[in-house]
DNA sequence: AGAATAAATGAGAATTATTCTCATTTTTTA
DNA sequence: TAAAAAATGAGAATAATTCTCATTTATTCT
């Protein structure tokens, strides 16, 4: 597992307990957490205010991802890698998150189209997001 | 444009003055909204919590698409045709948010990937959002 | 390593967004 | 048109997030 504290010293920033303590917590996990699970996964380890106010950091410093799931609940995960671009699947039935990868096929054919839609509105488009949203159908221990 | 009092009674709810209201205000608009946006449009014709629970009440009769803007804030749109499948476009700068039509090439390659992800991770996906994040260079009139 | 400086933290207050309560009003039923 | 059902407004309650400030911790500079 990847080094807290050097990931912090190397984007310049002071290393401290809670910053480590939120960053190990989302090391762990594989897959996006909402604010609410970090802070079960924390114990009040850190405090709440102290909670946000590391994720505001963590995004400054470009190593969070941060977007909303169904029920429009904040959710977080560390973007570590630079070829790290991937995108979500969300389990309407557990509320699981899961980070995929789409083909090359695919993204190729979404840059033609975001070239094509650059012109129609004459915008520079400079990042996208894809959610699929489903069902998990019997893997996840969540779901009954 | 559409009768907003037809709206309603085709979907079998009561046809009250604040639903009106609300379904004309996000008829006006070809673009989505956020609650405050619609919240000024309606000048305090509607109580705060009245128009949450029209949102609410539009929502179960699924003609309201609800979603977050980059800042997490939540938007919403009419959804009145079957045919409306559409994704959205984010301005940075002005916060506008457009309605866009990606091509049929797009959607039948990403058909393609969802079945490649619902075998991979046993899922049943039944609904897809793509986001498409920029600037507009110089058309709109909030940008300077 | 230690003192001085700068930055971050914890606790809770403040703010903001959303939902809830309930007496009154409006709509629907028939 | 009367009775029953549903929706509304106003503000209280709740939840999520940010802010304040005295104290603690980390960094910098000898």
């Amino acid at each position: 597992m990847k080094d807290s504290k050097q990931i912090l010293s190397d984007h310049k920033v002071s290393v401290t307990n809670p910053r480590i303590l939120v960053i190990e917590a989302l090391l762990e996990n594989n897959n996006p957490l909402t604010v609410d699970e970090l802070q079960i996964k924390l114990k009040n380890k850190v405090a709440k205010s102290t909670l946000y106010r590391v994720l505001n950091d963590l995004k400054k410093i470009n190593i969070l991802n941060e977007f909303t799931n169904p029920e429009n609940a904040i959710v977080v995960e560390l973007l570590l890698e630079d070829d790290s671009h991937h995108h979500h699947l969300f389990c309407s039935d557990c509320g699981e998150i899961i980070d995929i990868q789409m083909g090359d096929e695919f993204e190729r054919t979404l840059s033609k189209e975001i070239k094509r839609l650059e012109k129609k509105f004459n915008f520079s488009i400079e990042d996208h997001r894809l959610e699929l949203f489903g069902k998990c159908t019997d893997l996840c221990e969540n779901c009954s």
